[in-house]
DNA sequence: CTAGTCACTTGCAAAATGCAAGTGAGTGCG
DNA sequence: CGCACTCACTTGCATTTTGCAAGTGACTAG
């Protein structure tokens, strides 16, 4: 894995810099552990991309996939250390967005974390 | 412009999340606001995708194209305080990746900004 | 007249994205 | 058993975005 730079922010953005790995974040953080789960939001994130992103956000360790049953094996995602502290970051991008494009609105599983804006 | 869903991040994603938008965010909050000084940062932007992050976020209304010379007229871009407001996301942004991409280094430029790190 | 700077634009190949459809392992029903 | 259905993906393919290199136009300095 190559690096553009030793700046933090550079470097930070490789990770979860695009549209969509913030969002699973947000999903995961709601409470949505499984992929249909992670499907369901408002967004529509395609199949495919979900499955690439859960893959690269492993792969970074910002999650672990841990099976939730056997036979079928299927998994559970969850947020380790590292991916749950890109939660301040989330708190940020939501909080600019809340003050700066009308019309957008928290969603309910965040309405009281969202007192700080 | 259409809008993929009513959640400020993923909105706010929309407008700011890629590689490139905050790092002309954090460029611009330097101190470089010619073409020229924000080309010359340590992640070589090419030049076709400065000119295009800079239409685009002249559009969002994140900067602000001002003409500091005439004869050839060049421009000078500027935050606007929409664009400005985006410090506390990269802030964000670089204290997750100060906390957890071991090597990486925050610019001279931002050390006293760093202390909540 | 020539070289050089600045701020771009253009062309094009490679990579990422998005959509739809398909697959495989299993469950529940009659 | 056969059929429908779910969940978690994968595959194929068209479109879009990226990245690199080269070119352009306006102008300045020598």
């Amino acid at each position: 894995m190559k690096r553009r730079s030793s700046c933090p922010a550079a470097c930070a953005l490789d990770l979860a810099g695009d549209k969509w790995t913030l969002l699973v974040v947000r999903d995961l953080l709601r409470g949505r552990h499984t992929f249909k789960a992670l499907l369901e939001s408002d967004e529509g994130i395609p199949t495919n991309i979900l499955a690439d992103r859960l893959k690269r956000m492993a792969r970074a360790g910002l999650v672990v996939a841990e099976p939730y049953q056997e036979r079928p094996v299927r998994y559970a995602y969850a947020l380790t250390d590292k991916g749950r502290d890109l939660e301040y970051v989330l708190g940020a991008v939501a909080r600019w967005g809340k003050k700066h494009i009308r019309g957008t609105k928290v969603p309910a599983e965040f309405r009281e974390d969202a007192r700080k804006s």
